[in-house]
RNA sequence: GCGCCCGUAGCUCAGCUGGAUAGAGCGUCGGACUUCGAAUCCGCAGGCCGCAGGUUCGAAUCCUGCCGGGCGCACCA
């Protein structure tokens, strides 16, 4: 093995633990289970796999332990190893190559993590607003925690599509459509597109419910639209229009960014073929004049998953179907991952085993699934008044909160700039806030909590790498020229500089991780963490005056700072230069 | 009724898919700015991991049963 840094020590030393344990145990295809200790006093790492071989080798564990230590060769990268209790062996990084590794990796753009070696084809589905309607506090999720998935995974080399799969056809237009002809208002169209849809929609579904007349008017006026009436289908590309604008706008102050929109109406010339296609393979029957697919695993539903109305409309169940035909014949996918509400696992799941009877069992599935939004009494997350909470002022209000703090601390800026910040630093704590907390379950939405720059938060991060660009200014403008990479060294003297340079090293191993369990938050914890080891040191070791271990000092700040760039950029936290 | 998820410090949450003596933040209390940004840092206190069994070298984590909460259950998405 190369001795040259990947930027990912786990995947490293696991190699030379099985390598070991290969050699010294003759198995196979070890599992040596390398992971970080759990307590520094069994050292930094720890391998766990011997143990689990101990029975069926028929030995003692600690003496199969001995073994593999002596066969253990890392390179350098570890001190001796020591065997411990039962028999887990336990590494010690070399201070040495962690100071070098931080070193040699201090001014790369990536901290060193080089991509995967084997990039897969990945889609990526998220976000997914609906068309007439205004984004509210129940999409920052899917957007946020989706965009992070898809910037982490490209940042690991693979190919992946961060599609949009908007709300853009089905039931809600005939109802959108109906209304429109015997409801609209077009000045209020002029001024407020959006709201006009909207307020169109609510009183179509209203007057829908109440008069059994206006639900068949609605019907037929979808009816119209999915047979290609010309009328009705110039309305609705006028509406997503309309609604496609508003989104951007949103998307736009949340700096995300889409591979492709294609929404459900993409997908409409499939259709019947999909239905067919499952009925004669036997997949799919009829039942009570609809069109379903049975399940006989235990912990799926028993009802049916219908792909077909009994009035001959297609669901979308039907959409999903072809949109996986299309990602995966078409756009080569290896791995399809769905950024949806966790409310929604009971229909993944019975697409998921749909598209394992289709014959895609070589592809990935995963939903990533999220609770909702709590306000801070526990119950969902409304306005005063109860309504529901447009992410615009959302992120309105987070800005109106963080402004008078920016306009305190950076009192000679204008009101302009003091406004710039204000929004990106409310907008990142809004977003991370949802990235922090793990997913699943519901999550409790506390102002004062997300805008504190105390503890795991947005503002804390953005505050530590102000900092970290602060100290490499005030060294330019002392030294009267910049901090150069020949100058890049690191020498580890005090408690501090030792726990972030070890700190520094694992990035790789974090962003592998959050790649893997398409989990967001331990990159999150990850860069917290870096951030409090990184102002500890700060605070213990003075930097620009630090003589002989300047330039130490200064590639430790350097490094921070770069790693802190990966973090950010992968969760798409904005970044400042000062707040 | 069936299915899925969750009960961890006063509060909000982690806990790397079975590893060693369960960790953070907030809050409380007490310290640190003539020095690179104090939106920072350091310290103290706080626990029957909902309860009871089981599986094994080893359980907050896996299995079973209770208790308590959330969510979903044919023609919406």
């Amino acid at each position: 093995m190369s001795s040259v840094s990947t930027g990912h020590l786990l995947e490293r030393l696991s190699a030379y633990a099985e390598a070991a344990m290969r050699d010294a145990l003759g198995i196979e295809a070890p599992n040596a289970d390398v992971r970080a200790a759990t307590n520094p006093r069994f050292g930094d790492y720890q391998i766990n796999g011997v143990l689990p071989y101990a029975k069926s080798l028929k030995a003692n564990p600690r003496q199969l332990a001995e073994k593999v230590v002596a066969a253990l060769d890392t390179e350098g990268v570890c001190l001796a190893p020591e065997i411990a209790g039962p028999g887990f062996i336990n590494l010690r990084l070399d201070p040495a190559w962690v100071a070098a590794d931080v070193a040699a990796r201090a001014f790369d753009p990536r901290l060193g993590v080089a991509p995967v070696a084997t990039p897969q084809t990945i889609i990526v589905d998220f976000s997914s607003p609906n068309v007439a309607k205004r984004m509210h506090v129940g999409h920052l999720r899917s957007t946020a925690i989706g965009d992070a998935i898809v910037r982490t995974l490209k940042f690991l080399g693979h190919k992946v599509t961060g599609d949009n799969h908007v709300g853009d056809w089905g039931t809600q237009f005939g109802i959108i459509l109906w209304a429109w002809k015997n409801h609209r208002d077009e000045a209020a169209l002029e001024r407020d597109a959006i709201g006009e849809l909207e307020r169109l929609y609510k009183l179509g579904q209203a007057a829908g419910k109440a008069d059994p007349a206006v639900a068949e008017a609605a019907r037929l006026e979808l009816a119209k639209l999915q047979s290609g009436d010309p009328e009705n289908t110039a309305l609705w590309e006028r509406f997503v229009v309309i609604s496609r604008a508003e989104a951007e706008d949103v998307y736009r102050r949340l700096e995300v960014e889409f591979d492709s929109w294609n929404g459900e109406s993409h997908y409409n010339d499939a259709l019947p073929g999909i239905v067919d296609d499952l009925l004669a393979r036997g997949l799919a029957v009829e039942t009570q004049g609809a069109v379903g697919i049975f399940f006989d695993e235990p912990d799926l539903p028993d009802t049916p998953y219908l792909i077909r109305k009994s009035d001959g409309a297609y669901l979308y169940a039907t959409t999903d179907i072809a949109t996986i035909h299309e990602r995966v014949d078409v756009l080569g996918a290896e791995r399809i991952i769905y950024v949806v509400d966790v409310r929604q696992s009971d229909h993944f799941r019975q697409l998921f085993a749909t598209c394992r009877k289709i014959g895609y069992g070589h592809v990935t599935f995963e939903h990533v699934g999220f609770g909702m939004m709590l306000g801070a009494d526990g119950r969902p997350f409304k306005t005063r008044d109860g309504g529901t909470v447009l992410l615009e002022s959302l992120l309105d209000e987070a800005e109106e909160r963080i402004l008078p703090l920016v306009q305190e601390k950076w009192p000679d800026a204008s009101e302009e700039d003091q406004r710039k910040i204000a929004a990106k630093v409310g907008m990142g704590a809004v977003k991370y806030a949802d990235l922090a907390q793990n997913l699943g379950t519901d999550y409790k939405f506390e102002w004062d909590k997300l805008l504190a720059a105390d503890g795991n938060t947005g503002p804390y991060l953005q505050y530590t790498l102000v900092r970290t660009l602060s100290v490499v200014r005030e060294y330019e403008s002392r030294v009267g020229a910049p901090f150069a990479p020949e100058r890049a060294t690191v020498t580890l003297t005090t408690d501090e500089e030792k726990d972030l340079a070890y700190e520094l090293v694992r990035l790789g191993d974090v962003v592998m991780r959050v790649g893997d369990s398409l989990r967001p938050h331990f990159l999150c914890e990850y860069a917290y963490n870096l951030a409090r080891r990184f102002n500890a040191f700060y605070a213990k070791c003075p930097i620009l005056k630090a003589e002989e271990l300047l330039a130490s000092r200064m590639t430790l700040t350097r490094a921070t700072w770069q790693a802190l760039e990966v973090a950010l950029t992968c969760l798409n936290i904005p970044r400042v230069s000062r707040m």
